[in-house]
DNA sequence: GCTTGACTTAGAGTGCACTCGAACTCCTAG
DNA sequence: CTAGGAGTTCGAGTGCACTCTAAGTCAAGC
């Protein structure tokens, strides 16, 4: 598999797997006669893991010492191990984090829906109105 | 309330609470006569509610837009609660993500519990070994 | 009266994670 | 045989969100 060709599978861009090549975080790729990357299937399940990990928050520098670990072998997986650990708790804190957030942000809704109500009202006192006043206002979203 | 004081009680440094100022995320303060900025309670809410948004992962351009909406008063309520609700969804969106992303961080740490249990095993095998071999780790975690 | 420390401004610098450009090589289809 | 498209390297540029520096003002305490 040539690089274009993992990138669409992917959803990085070549750009960014060179890149990641280049700072350690992918394997460096053999290369064909002409000295271009050929990518087994293999590479894809650790693209994928580097992807949890990235959605998650991880930043490249903790992945990079994973990934460094990870080639070492075996001897590692202690660490590794406990790398991942410690990275869970934090994802868990992430996620009660954004729970209560995400109260915070229904709250809020719900504080407007006096507005929403008033609005339905008076759009519902004039006659034959279309819903979704909404539709033309993403044109000149920024700004 | 001065800003090194509002720096404390948010948890933002005194330079970012400038710099909001100047991007216009907070209201321009009020200045005392000797030009300082004197902060009242009522600032603390927004900071607050501010601080939902970017744990949320809303990006300032967009915090910037509310703040907007906010400062032209009621008339703006419906777009306040669109753009809440539309970022409502993307928060939902994480939390999905997240869970999924720790569903594989579980199975990936469970893939390692038999390196742990060997190691137990080994641990086992040694006469009156401490546990928390772990203790010493924080030295030099930065590579 | 002088030092200390918190404040002021404008603007430059930082760290992260890409993202792109330039100049080049190589393979394939017409 | 040549045009196009995909690849190569190296290094510079981008966008975000701060973060800090420099040079100065001001009020309080010794």
């Amino acid at each position: 598999m040539k690089i274009g060709q993992l990138a669409k599978r992917t959803g990085l861009t070549a750009h960014t797997i060179r890149y990641y090549e280049r700072i350690g975080l992918l394997p460096y790729a053999d290369r064909d006669q002409s000295g271009q990357r050929d990518y087994d299937q293999s590479i894809l399940t650790w693209i994928e893991f580097l992807g949890h990990l990235k959605a998650t928050g991880m930043p490249i520098r903790e992945m990079l010492h994973y990934a460094a670990l990870r080639e070492q072998g075996p001897a590692t997986e202690a660490g590794r191990r406990e790398l991942l650990e410690q990275h869970r708790e934090r994802v868990r804190a992430q996620l009660a984090e954004l729970s209560a957030c995400l109260l915070v942000l229904d709250t809020k809704i719900a504080g407007y829906a006096g507005t929403s109500k008033r609005m339905k009202e008076y759009d519902a006192a004039l006659p034959e109105r279309r819903k979704q006043p909404t539709a033309i206002k993403r044109a000149g979203s920024r700004w």
